[in-house]
DNA sequence: GTCTATATGTTGATAGAC
DNA sequence: GTCTATCAACATATAGAC
């Protein structure tokens, strides 16, 4: 230990990282802020910018983090079943899940008021954690356009219930995610969906 | 006009609550502060803890106008409807609408951080939102419970859908209308729908 | 009762030394 | 790569003018 002033050790970028992520998950997004995050990795309040252009660049290199673990999750939960309905019912299951297993990245990625369109590697990596409800989504809709607005509806309907358990609209976790499921199941079900014009 | 120095004329309080959706409005929740509405407001920057305990206050009442506002929106556009579905589909659709017509409020109350159970009339508010489905999805539900999923069902989709617009991960505005609007018809006419245990 | 003046501590950020 | 300044802007708080 012995947290000696002078140099970080190898990894002030990760080290940060994860400085950052404590404190998110401690104070909320909003608590968040560099001068802390540096003096717990035991360095000057200038050294992140070194590493980061800015405030909102730490944050939204959590936020990839944030994406990359979904997809995985997702995938994973997805790929448990065999039937492309109830593959899309552990998709929405898993993100109700993954919203209160993992708050500090579910609040960075969607509570920190990061604006997506100025960080381009961002919007990219949340189309792919979608992309995970293409196969299913396909085989339940011949039309690409109406593959694609299950894909969305449903993925609505879990963001939605994780939205509401992480502002206490709602508090009962697994029933949050037994209604996300059953919900994505009614929605999935329904053939010959169609868009107007 | 004219805004000399000195004191404000009569309503100081909604003065500043006007500046800060301004600022909401322009820079988002995180770009507001105190400093710069007082500013706007032609006051001192002490001049709203007069008036507001701090910061948090002030979001706060404007999250409580954001509540009032959707509660009348949501109860006029079910109110059009006479059949509990399209009802519940009314209201989806105005719930996207209300998020994209008021950003500044809509954001007010899901992007701001707020701690809701700090402000205990903010949760209530909230609540009441909901309210407006009460009627419609006991029509359509005889277990009360059963009534409760869907209201939170229909109520999540909406919210995803209109968080979905805002992080541009949706861009079509009427799209995401008609969308949450058609799930609601689906997950309201689904019948029978049951909580395990 | 409403606002100003003023003060303190914290933050995001930059420039230049080591 | 990290430091030591240093800056302006901010939230908060108190005392007192009107």
């Amino acid at each position: 230990m012995t947290p000696r002033a002078g140099y970080h050790h190898g990894d002030l970028r990760n080290a940060l990282e994860q400085a950052a992520l404590e404190l998110v998950a401690e104070r909320g997004p909003q608590g968040f802020s560099l001068a802390e995050a540096s003096r717990r990795a035991g360095v000057s309040a200038a050294a992140p910018f070194r590493h980061f252009a800015n405030r909102e660049a730490l944050l939204a290199a959590l936020a990839m983090r944030s994406y990359e673990e979904q997809r995985v999750r997702f995938a994973r939960a997805a790929g448990g079943a065999a039937d492309p309905i109830e593959q899309l019912a552990r998709f929405a299951s898993a993100y109700v899940g993954f919203a209160v297993e993992q708050q500090a990245l579910f609040d960075v990625t969607f509570g920190a008021g990061l604006v997506k369109r100025e960080h381009p590697g961002l919007e990219e990596a949340g189309q792919r954690v979608l992309d995970v409800l293409r196969a299913p989504a396909e085989q339940l809709r011949a039309e690409p356009a109406a593959a694609l607005e299950l894909i969305h509806t449903i993925a609505a309907t879990a963001h939605g219930f994780a939205a509401f358990l992480r502002e206490g609209v709602l508090t009962d976790r697994a029933r949050a995610e037994v209604s996300a499921a059953a919900a994505a199941r009614v929605l999935a079900h329904q053939p010959d969906q169609r868009l107007p014009s």
